[in-house]
DNA sequence: TTTTATATTGAAAACGATTTTCATTTCCGT
DNA sequence: ACGGAAATGAAAATCGTTTTCAATATAAAA
């Protein structure tokens, strides 16, 4: 996943610098939903000097390599997801706690590409979030 | 629906100001999602002294109020919707023309209570967004 | 009706997440 | 080593939205 990366930047002339190697294995080895603030403190944490701009900067050169996806919950910042062998899902996303659980459900995407059939519509991809109060909240 | 909007108000020791009047009767002719900005543009060619400021305000009291549906698309601004009459539906954004095409699904709806079920999940709403391209744009 | 308290207004300033600028540093190919 | 492009990080800018604040309007009390 790390060599998909270089790869992707190579294409374009760029560099798999210290900076952006450090941020990308952080991101990779994070399992849940980060924000940007949330990665760039993990990072200042092995590497002080790594400054917010940089993780910001990586955060997008991920996400144009489809290395993340990006996910806009109600909570005012963009939260980032490792794309590395995860299959396509969607979210449950706590009121309460702010916990997020996934789930993957083939009916469902199966009667969206039907909607989107009889509309003659194309989709490139789609956002369903539920939100409610999760098992331990109730 | 004023009516409710101004029950809403006085419950909440609030007053129904001829500029509050204005906005929501701007709004409720809207049929479309409008943005705080074109929502402002327009009350304003009427009223050109009532500023942002009381349009973002009232555009949150409507929504406080459950008269309107707040939506973020991927353009960077909340777009509001009229929730009078309007049964529940969900949405097909043209990534060409950003045009929004409604549509409502019961089978969708069932199974995602399906899914919140089988996770111990209480729903209060949902947001499910299908992306792509139109019919006119392909 | 006058007083009084409270809500409302609009302009301007503040806010917060994200992006851009810019001077400096790093890296690669020659 | 050298020259040029890319990368960095701090600070400033951006942009949608919210807050502040002094002035105004309005309802209720006296």
């Amino acid at each position: 996943m790390l060599e998909h990366f270089e790869k992707f930047l190579s294409g374009r002339g760029l560099r798999l610098t210290r900076q952006r190697q450090q941020v990308v294995q952080v991101f990779l080895s994070q399992k849940d939903h980060v924000s940007a603030e949330e990665l760039y403190l993990k990072v200042k944490k092995e590497s002080p000097e790594i400054g917010y701009t940089t993780v910001y900067r990586t955060l997008k050169l991920l996400f144009e390599a489809d290395l993340a996806h990006v996910h806009n919950f109600r909570d005012g910042f963009s939260r980032f997801e490792p794309a590395h062998l995860v299959e396509h899902h969607d979210h449950l996303i706590c009121r309460k706690c702010g916990g997020i659980t996934e789930f993957a459900n083939k009916h469902i995407e199966k009667m969206q590409e039907n909607v989107a059939r009889e509309h003659g519509f194309k989709i490139t991809d789609h956002t369903l979030d539920i939100y409610g109060v999760c098992r331990d909240c109730q």
